[in-house]
DNA sequence: TTGACATGATACCATTTGGTATCTATTGAA
DNA sequence: TTCAATAGATACCAAATGGTATCATGTCAA
């Protein structure tokens, strides 16, 4: 079977997103899951602030948490940021030829350049 | 010359994008330029709301107004929408394998379909 | 069993946020 | 000139948000 999607709505996910303390700790467990003290090591706040923020990603999708034991393993959940990126590329029609725009400028740019 | 880029600070772009009236707004937008009573129009808030809602968005880079006369004319600029993706882009490489692995699976599960 | 350690939950606080109501300023047209 | 239409600015309000401090809970090990 195909895995049900659906998962947390996106406004969840962006709101997760809104906040620089969050995406930091996005980008932290990327590479290893980790407890909320090992998070809250890296910032300067408590880690009851942290535990909030890690709640918030929950709810978003970001963030899976485990328990393992006497601690808590944190996860990052990357589909939930592909979805937003998915959501964003729905105006990658609108940026496109911006670019195409720019590139072609910059050549144009390039050659008088030779010339002067 | 290669045009600065720069701009406003990723911060302010993704909070401008944590409000679902602002998603909304962005996608209105994205079609054709319009004033703040045509955007107000589409939403059951006042119109005062709306503006500070594209105040926000200006501030994120979302949205730049322009003065015509009378009235003031609101584009969407989708080179901030771009540099959002761009960021949740840098997750790509956790989500990539996730994908190819449910790719996979999916097509285990068909074949063993055809033999059930 | 008991105590240290890591976590979870709650109450509380200041600030921000989303919204309305209201007032002022421009602008276009009769 | 004068008036209606559009927009911007400000004051104000309730609710959400980010943070701390504090207390309760579960788990590992001596």
């Amino acid at each position: 079977m195909i895995p049900a999607q659906g998962g947390p709505d996106i406004q969840a996910t962006f709101r997760a997103l809104a906040d620089p303390t969050r995406r930091q700790i996005a980008a932290l467990l990327g590479d290893e899951e980790k407890t909320v003290a090992q998070v809250a090591s890296q910032f300067a706040m408590t880690r009851a602030a942290v535990k909030k923020h890690l709640v918030v990603m929950e709810e978003g999708g970001l963030v899976i948490s485990e328990h393992r034991g006497r601690e808590t393993l944190n996860r990052l959940e990357p589909l939930a940021l592909k979805r937003a990126a998915d959501w964003l590329r729905q105006f990658e029609r609108f940026w496109e030829p911006r670019l195409a725009a720019l590139k072609d400028a910059v050549e144009r740019d390039a050659k008088s350049g030779d010339k002067t």
